[in-house]
DNA sequence: CTAGTTGCAAATGCTTTGCACAGGA
DNA sequence: TCCTGTGCAAAGCATTTGCAACTAG
């Protein structure tokens, strides 16, 4: 899959690089390979990982400061997420489906991702209740999961 | 107030010392301080803004590291959560009261909280759903606040 | 050709830590 | 006295930035 073609990927990539002409900029090899790892990767990938996945998968080389600068990038174009889970290294994932919120172990770091209809419902009432505009929302729920609880 | 008498504070802080020596350990005057600061405070601070408003409203001077010990110390005792609202800066509120959660200005940086119960219900389910032993959770809200959205 | 992009290294800025000294118990 | 807490400065680390070389359009 990740060496082979995925016709979903190509798709997803060749939109990309056309939305990135169209406001004006130009795109390149290592945005195209940081993409590439996340959206084939389930986990939520720091940016370390995420150069040493596509030195190790493709073997090819992108400076740490090219990743960041790609992260924000990405993320002010709404297509990156940003988690962070307290211990001071962002993480970043696609944001491909929709909303999502994430379950996060405290002893092995696992993290799960879940959708709640009722949260989504509810933080509009919240912010409507403060006269907020409402943008976005972030829950995280912390506990054990069930390998660590044995 | 914060230079004369509280004594709902006073109570409070006697009873942090007398717990502090009964794990073995010994209280000191900057952890006063630094508990005064965030008690009267109704704000989110960072570790420089503690340290700051003691030189202010005290004029005593204490050293970051040991601002930052504190945190660390009263977070352990479950006496203060962190906050993060994603500048890469820690934000530190005494935690007295009942779980709540942040409404956060994207624009002006204002923090509401606000506290939901259903939100609180939710959390269980949704940790039960998964096999995970719940802990806390922390959600926050980002938007737009009344007076910047004018 | 021209402006955006990359890579490297240096710089930044928050937080942590080593160590000598001060000060609670 | 003994051991923890403090203060300072240095170290750590993730992230950002300056700049020269590179490259897409």
């Amino acid at each position: 899959m990740e060496n082979g073609n995925d016709v979903a990927f190509d798709i997803f990539l060749k939109n990309f690089k056309k939305n990135v002409s169209k406001i004006g900029l130009k795109n390149s090899i290592q945005k195209d390979y940081i993409l590439k790892v996340l959206y084939f990767s389930k986990e939520h990938l720091t940016a370390e990982e995420i150069s040493n996945k596509i030195k190790q998968n493709y073997n090819v080389s992108i400076g740490i400061a090219t990743v960041y600068r790609a992260m924000k990038f990405l993320n002010d174009m709404k297509l990156v997420d940003l988690l962070e889970i307290g211990d001071g290294i962002v993480r970043y994932e696609l944001n491909l489906s929709k909303h999502h919120d994430h379950l996060i172990c405290t002893s092995c770091g696992k993290i799960i991702e879940f959708t709640d209809d009722f949260i989504e419902l509810n933080q509009i009432k919240i912010a409507e209740k403060n006269n907020f505009i409402l943008k976005e929302h972030v829950m995280t729920i912390y506990g054990l999961c069930e390998s660590c609880n044995e």
